[in-house]
DNA sequence: TCGATATTTCTACGAATATTGAAACGTTAG
DNA sequence: CTAACGTTTCAATATTCGTAGAAATATCGA
């Protein structure tokens, strides 16, 4: 996990309705929720929340995934896996999450 | 720890000069960078240093402290930590980061 | 095929962010 | 007191973000 994308990923969570819609859809688990349910829980236009979950998809933390005429969207645990662990290995140097750094991917270093 | 401040914090971290600012400081530890140093170290004008570091101070997320004529900055641990367990908790449902659960899961299976 | 449904893309615009030189501010040394 | 130093604040500008109605796209049922 590099940098860069970490700080889409960042990017994308730090906002209010995107924050509010991923958490929605790591409740929601791996069945996901539809783009029109989402949309009603957060008390969002359509073309709000797209263009939010086109955020967060171009970030790599959702999947979507065509059914019927609705798409399904869903949290990608890998990637916040990865957003976590490298947060956890490069920003938590000093305190309780670091004592967990030896539980994530443990192949990269990143030094850029 | 409340979404308004995740938020901010997540923005604050969402930018590569800040990103690496903070890393910076994680390294430094307790003692710190002045905030030449830090300019120097991340060859940025000061005048842009200085506007990200009020970024991180407003965020919570850095502390500022004079030393003779020097601002020493040095990164909040327990700020960063509330972040994580934010997250760890609203956003990790699923898997690794679930703090209790497998750590063994996603290895090699880093997606970039 | 046609019309309804679900969702995205387009468009436009105000708000927020990032950048940097110049000016101002606190601190220290002489 | 004055000059130099370290840093922030100001000002101006360019870029990106967030919003939401309207138009376009894809799917389904009849």
């Amino acid at each position: 996990m590099q940098a860069d994308i970490v700080i889409r990923g960042l990017g994308a969570l730090a906002q209010e309705h995107r924050l509010a819609a991923f958490r929605a859809l790591v409740q929601a688990g791996e069945s996901g929720l539809s783009a029109g349910t989402l949309a009603e829980a957060l008390q969002l236009p359509n073309s709000s929340l797209s263009f939010h979950l086109a955020q967060l998809t171009n970030a790599g933390l959702i999947r979507q995934q065509r059914q019927g005429r609705s798409l399904i969207y869903s949290a990608d645990y890998a990637a916040m896996n990865g957003l976590m662990g490298y947060l956890t290995k490069n920003c938590c140097a000093g305190s309780v999450c670091a004592a967990d750094a030896n539980c994530s991917i443990s192949e990269e270093r990143n030094v850029a």
